[in-house]
DNA sequence: GATGAATGAGGGTTCATTCAT
DNA sequence: AATGAATGAACCCTCATTCAT
């Protein structure tokens, strides 16, 4: 869990503070490593710039925090509720979507950083937080593709590729959708009709790939 | 199309130097704009410092350049060698997913290139050449979503969002093999078993969307 | 002697706390001023930051204050010790070495410290802390050369400089020494070696200086 | 000799400017690596910070060539000028501490870098500069004490001691005028009495070590 | 056209010092 | 008295951009 050496004081942090430097932090950051400036961080969060070094030694060092502490985020708020009786995986797909929207709401900048902490893999994080981050998400796979009812898949279909098509459809839909959203009211307003549509993806995949 | 004022001389430029600051450049942004280096492009390019900016002025000025150069690119070795008259969808898509795979080989930085350009887009291009690198993308998913034969789909499903679960689970697959591809030489020794594997995505595809 | 403002502070201090302070920043501005970081003193002192400020105000009054401390140890474990009544100097000289052995023994920093600050004079400390430690360095010098049976030496040979060049002497021996020397397991396994090469020293200045 | 990355950069420089750097740099080092600062370097050398950067790539990286450069300047304009042949040590240690003299003269900061250098050696400097540092200072050492006329002690002395005696009575006369000079003018006022002292010191060494 | 020396604003980091508790 | 969180000035270093040659 990167036990670093910063840790204990950032726990003894008041929560209030961290957590609005978890905030910018983690906005600035979905911009990349490089391009994050810790002058905007601190004005964002209303502390100064030599607070924000006591607390996270380096850039590095907050950078590798804020890692962890998303993938943290993952487990508790989106892993944990993850209904794993659930074994039809379409089904499980639709209610995995509502959990990231619910989530993408709390947390705005959170799939955004995690996804440039992607792409940027292995040129920042120190070595455990890549552990870390890279276990979060196998675990993400594994938990939604495990356990699942492999007969409801029309026969002939390799069952994996078939949850595979299923997956990625409604990740191709959500990118699609995010993309052509321009702000947040945008969004909200949007958010019936793009509930709607993808309910009528969960159809398709349903009628197409189950018995 | 961006005729931005530096460039006739670009234009002017001796095109095989011109061809090692686009090679350059292209690979440097893929990057992402800030982390980008002129200091390593012009060093890639063999050129002088001073002649770079001689010939686009800013930093962005080369960007846009690069950026308008790719999707002419696009334009030219991309959707110009769509077949048009191929109405089956499925058959459509496994032919640009070849062509793209020729286009990446031999513009390596390509689409790593736009990938970042789309992710940061917004912040860096100026308006023009960000309408025209919009209007390249919705040509492209446009020219490959044309002109459809929505009869071969079966009865009762939506074609056009029968198309983008095609398109959806191609991308993905190709998304998801570049994450697991570490090196250039595994990517060459894997490239038959890629193929191979699309293959059966492609077959999964027909057998259950088509009729 | 250097009644500065927080003199009396500072002796109302834990004593025990105080020789803490003493120790861990004679330690730490043997360095040099600049280098010294008051983080370190406090951390090997025990003591809180806040409580280093609340009883020296500035490190440049930390500084001053061991400044004068060194320079009072050197009174009173130094210059009180030299024998007044050894009218032979290179006996007495031989005595002087012998004593800053010991002194060094129970004060590892000092000599280091004071060199330090001999060298650095006039930038740190304020201007009576800089007299004070003026004055002890030429009472030091008085007390070694004062009272000496000038008889002793060869006729036709200024006895000033004859006694000088003892001392040069003693004083080359002892810094060439500690230059050789890495460790301080080094000198402990090397200090009967070096005795006996200092007294061979002893043994040529007298034959050459003395009748 | 240290052919470090930046050296064919630095050669191109202006020489004019490099002198400049050189002096600025060499005064500003002789208060100590850390408390020197670029700032004042490049102010009193009238060129940019980002030039500065430019030619040397880092602090450390100017420190090892101002410590290389002050290493040659004691290779060609002082140890080239030792008259090799002469034999008797006293007269030769006279003739260095001429040489010495002459040098402090055209470069003021000089020894005083140099004894810092000492003072802080292995922390600063790279390996190879670090290397090339100590050859310097035993070769200077060698070359003095190399080839003396052992014959011309008195019968009974150790002439490796003898000569040791002589070198540090001239070095300890040398500091301690040093350590009394207060200003430049000083120094060029007392010059001759510093000289006329300093010879009779050389007779007594003469009339005390020798037959 | 072509070069690369020169600039300076901006960014990460350190550290003496203050202050609320 | 005692603590350590909080501050901001100062420092090293990078890099887009300019300009004399």
């Amino acid at each position: 869990m990167g036990e670093s050496l910063e840790t204990h004081k950032i726990m003894a942090m008041d929560s209030e503070k961290r957590e609005r430097v978890i905030n910018a932090a983690m906005k600035e950051f979905a911009k990349g490593f490089k391009v994050a400036c810790t002058d905007r961080i601190v004005k964002e969060a209303g502390i100064s710039k030599g607070l924000l070094f006591h607390y996270f030694g380096t850039k590095s060092g907050l950078y590798n925090y804020i890692l962890e502490n998303a993938c943290e985020v993952i487990y508790n708020e989106y892993l944990a509720l993850i209904d794993t009786e659930q074994m039809d995986i379409i089904e499980k797909l639709w209610q995995t979507t509502l959990l990231k929207m619910d989530l993408s709401y709390k947390h705005p900048a959170l799939f955004d950083f995690l996804a440039k902490a992607y792409v940027e893999q292995k040129e920042n994080p120190d070595a455990e937080t890549a552990k870390y981050f890279a276990k979060t998400r196998s675990d993400a796979v594994e938990k939604v593709l495990e356990n699942i009812d492999t007969s409801l898949f029309k026969d002939g279909i390799d069952a994996k590729k078939a949850a595979n098509i299923a997956l990625w459809t409604l990740n191709g839909y959500s990118t699609s959708q995010i993309t052509n959203t321009k702000s947040m009211e945008d969004y909200q307003n949007e958010y019936e009709r793009y509930l709607e549509e993808l309910k009528e993806y969960i159809e398709i995949l349903r009628k197409t790939l189950y018995k």
